[in-house]
DNA sequence: TTGTAAGCGTTATCAG
DNA sequence: CTGATAACGCTTACAA
């Protein structure tokens, strides 16, 4: 016994029997008689013996931590499915370790580079990346699923939302109340939900004959600050304004309206906006955005599935989860005035 | 070399030297050649080989990663500290896991079982409370960092705002309003940041006299929506309400807001709120929150620099770092009429 | 400077 | 049903 905690060999000496006999007994393994198990279960109550869960680690080959690897974890829509997810895995013994990787490439390759000196028991990835990430991805033989993102040639587990028809019901929701000239705001080229948002709207904007100008185009990181520096040039830098914007993510959508309107611009009435994510502040009075829902309890009760079939059984079929997003109308979209 | 991946041994023989040697040289230590560690490191470089951390952990007695347990990472506020943190000692070569206690003991309580099973490098606690807890503590010898809160007997490192004089501030602040009837939304009572502040608003009160009503105090679990349904009880059961509310943190404050104005309350007119944080989103027009900030950004590095510091100094002094609040006058809070 | 070997705390294999 | 004993991959005295 060293440090104050009692290793499996002073539980084995105290009683007078072996280690093999005591690990059995406190794994439920079979092959220790009912009296004796009860014996060591007994004094490992007593006092408070734990298993020394990086020499189980080691010996089992595999640590019961699945990593995490998301954008930001301040970004209150990752915040809620890392918090979801942390705690459905908790649940089954599984720890959970949140990796942020500031939306940078080389901060992920970081990341899974640990996850295989860890040995870690499984990767759940809500911001799979570039080819590189993919390679990587492809060389690693390890439970894995992969969240509202997909890339290209991943067939394992994914779960994620219809972007393409989250796109496009972004600008039929839009079109129904007049609005023929729309712009957007698109998130990082590497995201492939934004990307598929884009490609929804732009089809629907083909579909009813709307205009297209990459003049209303902006890209913006995600973040509700960049929202905001985005509205000053939108306000600033164009002669002749769209009359609603599409904008990638509830974060950028609430910065974006924020800097409208210290720039002296009205939501609704001078500019409708739909955005993605439904995250919790959006319904709050003085926001109150209209968004499309992705739905992130059950996003992250199959992502939490997902990676729990992998773990439990050895060769579990890879499923696709697509998830239909739902429009949520509130204050920040209104008739088009011309 | 098993499962894709190289382990020491395959080095070794592929040089045809010894584990230790090349253990000592990819860990720079004293006692190889030049030349041989030239070898050494150039083949790691050429197959990739990473050292396998588990084994690294069980052999060096601790594991690379420090815990830091929280009450619920969707609040920004803890998000902000946890990014922060996680930023820092990772840049340090350290870990870190994320555990969300959900503001319960029985959880809290859990994870510190883990941290000794795990061996964790070090222990940040930002939601540590009951004697329970504090037992625990005490007989666990690891680094450890206090956040935010206090034990009454803890002597080792700590980070704390002045939680009374904020809870002060925030009366003196109403009080040059002209508000003289005001309430209290506080924290759980396990939480010492809040019992803190109640304190400094009592003071506060008692130094100038004003009425202090035990109608006019609600406890909050720190949630969103737990404000919203606060303010419900409030509007409807008081007959008279006071012109002014103190209320815990920002997010119960941003839902009793919404609740406030649901009911048909204006703000700051018909009652003025100040609550504490300043996340994020206090700054966001239709919310605008007049706060009293922790400075979450000073917090986080002394956090990590604290940790840090019991890390690489054996015999490291406790320090107490105190950070003064700040007030942000926004929004929520005006002239009272009477 | 380099190698040998013991140990870290478990689990798993194989005898008894 | 139970006990030795060998892994697991690495670090670290101690020898050479």
């Amino acid at each position: 016994m060293k440090n104050g905690k009692y290793s499996i060999s002073d539980v084995a000496e105290m009683l007078g029997v072996s280690k093999s006999t005591v690990s059995r007994a406190i794994n439920g393994n079979s092959g220790v008689g009912d009296e004796l198990r009860k014996k060591v279960l007994d004094l490992v109550d007593e006092i408070g013996y734990k298993p020394n869960t990086i020499a189980q680690s080691l010996s089992r080959g595999r640590v019961n931590i699945v990593a995490l690897i998301l954008g930001d974890i301040r970004n209150p829509f990752y915040a809620d499915l890392a918090f979801n997810i942390q705690r459905i895995l908790n649940s089954h013994g599984y720890m959970v370790m949140v990796f942020n990787s500031e939306y940078d490439v080389q901060r992920e390759i970081e990341f899974l580079k640990l996850t295989i000196q860890f040995n870690f028991a499984g990767l759940i990835l809500i911001t799979a990346q570039t080819e590189i990430v993919e390679d990587m991805l492809h060389s690693m033989d390890v439970p894995m699923v992969l969240v509202n993102r997909i890339l290209p040639s991943y067939t394992g587990d994914s779960v994620l939302t219809d972007n393409f028809q989250a796109g496009y019901m972004a600008v039929m929701h839009l079109l129904e109340l007049g609005h023929k000239h729309i712009g957007f705001v698109r998130g990082p080229g590497v995201s492939s939900a934004s990307s598929q948002r884009f490609e929804g709207y732009r089809q629907a904007l083909r579909n009813f004959s709307l205009p297209f100008n990459e003049e209303y185009v902006y890209e913006s990181d995600l973040k509700m600050e960049t929202g905001i520096t985005l509205a000053r040039n939108f306000v600033k830098d164009l002669k002749v304004r769209p009359s609603a914007m599409v904008v990638v993510n509830d974060m950028t959508a609430i910065g974006f309206i924020d800097g409208c309107r210290e720039n002296g611009l009205s939501i609704p009435e001078d500019l409708s906006i739909v955005s993605f994510d439904d995250i919790e502040f959006s319904a709050m009075k003085g926001i109150e955005l209209t968004t499309i829902s992705q739905h992130v309890d059950k996003m992250s009760e199959h992502a939490a599935r997902l990676m729990l079939k992998q773990l439990e059984e050895k060769d579990a079929k890879p499923e696709r989860v697509i998830l239909e997003p739902t429009l949520v109308i509130r204050k920040t979209t209104g008739p088009c005035k011309e």
